[in-house]
DNA sequence: AGCACGCCGACT
DNA sequence: GTCGGCGTGCTC
């Protein structure tokens, strides 16, 4: 496409704003004319909104009408790179372009102008009377030689108060000046040297800095098992990055996202990278968002959404935990972090690591296919190395009702105990019991307003929802048949499983890790530390361990229930339970001692269970990828899915019926449809939801023919409609 | 998204 | 009579 990149004042230009209008509006350029690209604010009936000069006007609309640009933000034009971005991504996603604009705009103030700040520097005059005090500014002043400090930061440094530095400014001997609050980062530094690497963790170091120097788009799977230090691997890529005077961004699911990597990052890079997360304040994102625009933001480490900052000149993308389901999800638009940093590489020229210990199917086919690099750390990082993994049958184990420790579990707890060692006992399941059934009428308490079953949070006192949320206190009697004191928990949970601990090891020292159980960030790194330093010998947990602390006590990791999620009908069940196993086993035996790791399971010959055991994961990928290809499932096939929710389910319902009558658009690309089918969670905040499926053959055009079949649905205000393009799920 | 316009029920 | 419910439609 060329556009002009300049447009004269008066000239008349198509605006894409964030509001859900579905086309273009056209405004005139004010004075001063208009930049390609400028973020600028509009008017739009009675209000002001913000926007972006999209290209020149397209004049169909009544010229009288048409209003000027209210005024130019000041902040770096959007590249014609990020525009492709949003406009390639908004077409594979079918989300309109003023969402798209949206994920590309979330920081706040950018349409006030910089907001400034005093500072400080150096002054032309003498002081009439040099004291002590005065003298240590003016010295820290000289031996920063030029630069300026807030206030604050300068008295701090010269150990004086704020009045000392006042007094010098009326004497004419410090200069007190307005500058703009945002500014840049400090520079990274490449020549610093992190921790020496091993012969494999060089060689893939090499590798990376190699796809690097070329300059060109390129995905690299780097695959290493916990603790074999692809971190370290990654960021000697990231280094040779920034050496080259591009940006590099490091993608972390946000709950990997802590204080320990940052420190990491830092000491590698002499300065903190730019964090880009849910948690960071207002102006720090904004900062952040005007700076990496001016290229003064050299490294981002950021949560999904990081994707959509306007980098100048981005050189990589590294997808940390890059199988991680929370890179899928919708926060305004359904699209995968990891799919999308591919295709922004792929605009912007840049090179792209994909960092797991146990990759996506996905990813493993597309580096089997050729389409990745791929590399293998195998090696494990020092002298640790990987535990060995047993099946405990939990058919042949004496089990009392209630109780889920084995006795052949409880043994190798107590003898980790005795050598004054750590034991992790794993359990995907957060609360006290999943299901409260009442043993009168045999009720099972269930959400008001979805589908799913409550569940019992006994340290809160109080039924949860899962799904929405939504919590009630637990009810003395039967809600159905009113009977008192017959309401019985059913099944684990972590907070159950920490009662049954301590019956079994009265002496043991217990920490629960479990999100719910921590009001803040700050008390779960205080737990996390508390354990490292070993003041704890019995860790429960759940998917929270899972991802990377390194606990170097800890020698063994107890699979409280392995088969929790080999059942069902989802389709990755098996990739989900082998990845999170091959994680929580790896948690085990980090430092110099061997690590144990114990799956209680009622199938043990079970292929996953049998693949996670022998160790064997190409095996395992091998296996998975021939069910997947014979059933023409992804990679190897494409799916969609469509949501429909409606107050009323009838509605939804009948939707669906409409949709599967009239898959003219469907069939015209071979495409079948599925459904439609009450969605896995059928009610969510009150709105029932119903769920159809839609599978093609790979290198359809499934996109158009799916806007083409959804768009046949008459708009009403009660019907929600959304697409999911290769949705997680399938059921 | 907002906000105005507009067309029908219970109040001063 | 008229205040106000929120359905419908427009914003360059």
């Amino acid at each position: 496409m060329d556009l002009p990149s300049y447009y004269d004042p008066g000239a008349l230009v198509s605006v894409l704003t964030t509001q859900p209008i579905d086309r273009l509006l056209d405004y005139r350029a004010p004075e001063g004319g208009l930049a390609q690209g400028a973020f600028v604010q509009v008017p739009l009936g009675p209000r002001q909104v913000m926007g972006v000069v999209w290209g020149p006007g397209q004049g169909n609309y009544d010229a009288s009408k048409i209003r000027a640009v209210t005024k130019v933000l000041d902040v770096a034009p959007m590249r014609d790179e990020m525009r492709e971005f949003l406009i390639r991504a908004g077409d594979y996603t079918l989300t309109p372009m003023n969402a798209m604009l949206r994920l590309a705009t979330r920081a706040p103030g950018l349409s006030d102008p910089p907001s400034m700040q005093k500072v400080y520097r150096a002054g032309a005059d003498e002081p009439d009377r040099m004291t002590d005090a005065r003298r240590r500014v003016l010295d820290v002043l000289r031996d920063y030689g030029g630069l300026s400090f807030t206030l604050k930061e300068l008295s701090e440094m010269a150990g004086v108060s704020t009045g000392v530095v006042k007094g010098l400014v009326t004497q004419g001997a410090v200069r007190e000046e307005q500058a703009p609050r945002d500014t840049p980062y400090p520079r990274m530094d490449t020549d610093r040297h992190g921790k020496p690497l091993t012969d494999s963790q060089a060689a893939a170091a090499a590798h990376l800095e190699q796809g690097m120097r070329a300059g060109t788009y390129g995905t690299t799977l780097l695959r290493g098992v916990t603790g074999s230090g692809k971190t370290e691997v990654y960021l000697e890529a990231v280094a040779s990055c920034l050496a080259q005077g591009r940006q590099a961004l490091v993608l972390l699911p946000e709950i990997a996202l802590s204080e320990q990597f940052l420190i990491r990052v830092e000491q590698r890079f002499g300065a903190k990278p730019v964090e880009w997360h849910s948690g960071v304040t207002m102006t720090e994102r904004r900062r952040a968002w005007k700076m990496v625009g001016q290229g003064q933001a050299e490294l981002v480490i950021g949560a999904r959404s990081a994707l959509f900052l306007p980098f100048r000149d981005l050189g990589l993308i590294v997808v940390d935990e890059e199988h991680d389901t929370s890179y899928k999800q919708e926060d305004g638009a359904l699209y995968s972090a990891r799919d999308m940093s591919v295709l922004r590489a792929s605009i912007a020229g840049a090179r792209v690591v994909l960092a797991s210990a146990t990759p996506s199917l996905e990813s493993w086919a597309n580096a089997d296919a050729g389409k990745y690099d791929r590399i293998d750390l195998d090696a494990r990082f020092g002298t640790a190395v990987l535990p060995e993994m047993r099946a405990i049958d939990m058919r042949n184990e004496q089990m009392q009702s209630g109780r889920w420790i084995s006795p052949s579990l409880a043994r190798a707890v107590r003898s980790r105990m005795e050598k004054g060692e750590q034991s992790l006992l794993f359990l995907n399941r957060r609360g006290y019991a999943p299901v409260t059934l009442c043993r009168a009428c045999g009720e099972q308490i269930s959400c008001d307003h979805c589908d799913a079953s409550m569940v019992e949070h006994r340290f809160l006192k109080r039924l949860i929802c899962h799904q929405c949320g939504d919590s009630k206190p637990v009810p003395e009697a039967c809600p159905k048949c009113e009977v008192e004191g017959k309401l019985a928990p059913i099944g684990p949970g972590v907070e159950r499983l920490a009662e049954e601990v301590e019956a079994v090891f009265p002496e043991a020292r217990v920490a629960v890790l479990s999100s719910d159980l921590f009001s803040s960030a700050r008390a779960l790194k205080a737990a996390i530390a508390e354990i490292a330093e070993g003041e704890v010998d019995i860790i429960i947990g759940t998917q929270l361990v899972a991802k990377g602390h390194n606990f170097p006590n800890l020698t063994l990791v107890g699979v409280i229930d392995s088969d929790l999620g080999l059942q069902g009908s989802d389709l990755r069940a098996a990739e989900r339970t082998f990845q999170l196993m091959r994680q929580v086993a790896g948690r085990a035996g980090r430092a110099d001692i061997p690590g144990e790791a114990l799956l209680q399971t009622h199938q043990p010959e079970h292929p996953v269970i049998r693949a996670i055991l022998s160790g064997d994961e190409e095996e395992f990928w091998r296996a998975e990828a021939e069910a997947r290809r014979a059933a023409g499932m992804p990679p190897y096939g494409r799916l969609a899915a469509v949501i429909l929710s409606a107050s009323d389910p009838q509605a939804a319902f009948a939707a669906g019926q409409e949709l599967a009558r009239r898959a003219g658009p469907l069939n015209a690309v071979q495409a079948q449809v599925f459904g439609p089918a009450a969605a896995p969670i059928a009610r969510i905040r009150g709105r029932h939801r119903v769920r159809m499926l839609v599978k093609a053959d790979k290198g359809v055009a499934l996109q158009g023919a799916m806007a083409q079949w959804v768009g046949q649905l008459r708009p009403d205000k009660d019907l929600r409609v959304a697409v999911d393009i290769d949705p997680q799920s399938f059921f």
